[in-house]
Order: structure tokens, then sequence, then C-alpha cells
DNA sequence: CACGTTATATCCGATGTGGATATATTAAAG
DNA sequence: CTTTAATATATCCACATCGGATATAACGTG
């Protein structure tokens, strides 16, 4: 087993891409136009991931171990045989925790000056 | 008076350099190299801002109207003629607000993915 | 008065991003 | 059944942001 503690802090400030790819891809296994719509929803159509950010960020994040292609299809029935699935990594993981507190805290600073509201 | 309601969406998401500044100078009025230790200071040594990137973004947040440099020297007693003073404009708490909202959203959107701690 | 710190400013290269473009398959409409 | 829109991946270009290096100079301490 490889229980090395994963060491997130070198990706630290993460893309804002990056961190809502994980964020998609860490509900279910998704494929990259999945994705973009998911993120567009969640936001509320306030972030539209462009196709050229999509696809150049899954790049780097393979390259980087924070997510992985999946070999099973999801939904084998009504599926796309041009479609990717990808899904997060364990280091992925790791790496999306550490952003979500580093985040956390930053609000807390935000809140601390007064410009923030009290109540999360 | 001015009471137009300031849009802060063009200006979102918010350059993570920008954010720092802005909550450095809404405690009070700050000179440049102090923002650069306050963030240091506030992150325990987590991100410390570049002079390149401190000065450009200084010049753009004047520009944008986020900042403004004051005239008064708020320790006249201990002071050093090379500094300059910046505080926040209205339009800057409204869009550190917004900001921070938008930041809030995203810790959200983790959580529900079991990506962060349930207590903020 | 020499030296490290404080202080502002600009330049360069690397990275992240949106928008345009390309290509091809799938689904729906006429 | 053919045209069209939506789906799906991928690459290119230009622009913005950023860290690190460099420059200049005033300040504080030994």
């Amino acid at each position: 087993m490889n229980n090395e503690p994963l060491d997130p802090r070198p990706f630290l400030p993460l893309p804002l891409a990056t961190f809502h790819i994980l964020l998609a891809v860490a509900e279910e296994g998704r494929h990259g136009y999945a994705i973009i719509q998911d993120v567009e929803n969640r936001t509320g159509g306030a972030l539209r991931l462009s196709a050229g950010t999509l696809y150049r960020s899954i790049q780097r994040m393979l390259e980087d171990g924070l997510i992985d292609e999946m070999r099973e299809r999801p939904a084998p029935e009504l599926d796309d045989e041009r479609r990717r699935y990808y899904r997060i990594t364990r280091l992925g993981s790791t790496v999306a925790r550490a952003e979500a507190s580093r985040l956390t805290e930053l609000v807390e600073f935000a809140r601390a000056a007064g410009l923030a509201p009290e109540t999360a």
C-alpha cells in the first residue's frame, strides 16, 4: 500500500478551473462536456468554463495525478463513444481538501475585516 | 450623493493578490510594503506577495477605483516620506464582499462533495 | 560610514484563461 | 431522409496575472 503523506502545498493556490473540475468529478465519474455543464449549473451560470480552459486543465491534472481516466462507462445503455470519463484520485482529494481549507481561512479573514456576513 | 448600485460582477473572480490587498487596506490605511508583511503574517507565511505582483496590482486597483491614495499620514511621528498609503473605496468594499460571497459558495460546494469539514 | 532593511518600481518569462477555430458524432426537427 | 442544432474533444492565439530578478534610493543601526 502507498500511504506516503501526500503534500498538497506545492499545488496551492489551485487554479479556479482546476478546483471546479475536482468538485465535479468527485461527485461521480464525469466526461469533459458534462463537467462544463455541471459547473455552469452549480454556479447559476456565473462561471462558464471555456472549452480551451477545460481540456488543457484536464491534461495538466492527468499529468499531475489529480484525476485519472476511467475504463468503465458509467451509463453503458445510453453511451457516446466520443466521451472520455474522469474521476478524482486520492491525491486529487487531498489537494481539493487543502484548497477548501485555504478558501475557508480566506473567508474568515474577510469576516474579521467586516467584509463578509457573520453567518456563513 | 452618488448612490448608484455599484455592480461588482465584472470584477469577479477577483485575482488572489487583489483580494488580499483589499483585506489589508480595509482594516486601516496601509502602504505597499506593509501590505506584503500583513499578508505574510496573516497567512502564516504561506503567501508571500512578490514586489512585482504587489505594485502592479496596486496600479490596476487605483485605475479601477478599488482603492485610493490617502493624503493623511497615519503615523506622522514615525513616518517615512517614501511611503504611499492606500485605503479601500466604497466600490472596493462592494467588490470584496461579492468575492467573499463567491468564495463562501465555493466552500459550500466542496462541503457538499465531501471535500471540506462540516464545521466551518 | 558601511551595511542590512525598508520602500517603490519596472522587466522578463511562465502559467491560466476566454474566445475562436477545427473536426466529427449524435439527436432532433422538418 | 436530409438538414440542422447540440454534443464532444482538441488546438491555437491573445491577454491578464504572477513570481523572481533587477534597479534605485532612503532609512536605521553598529
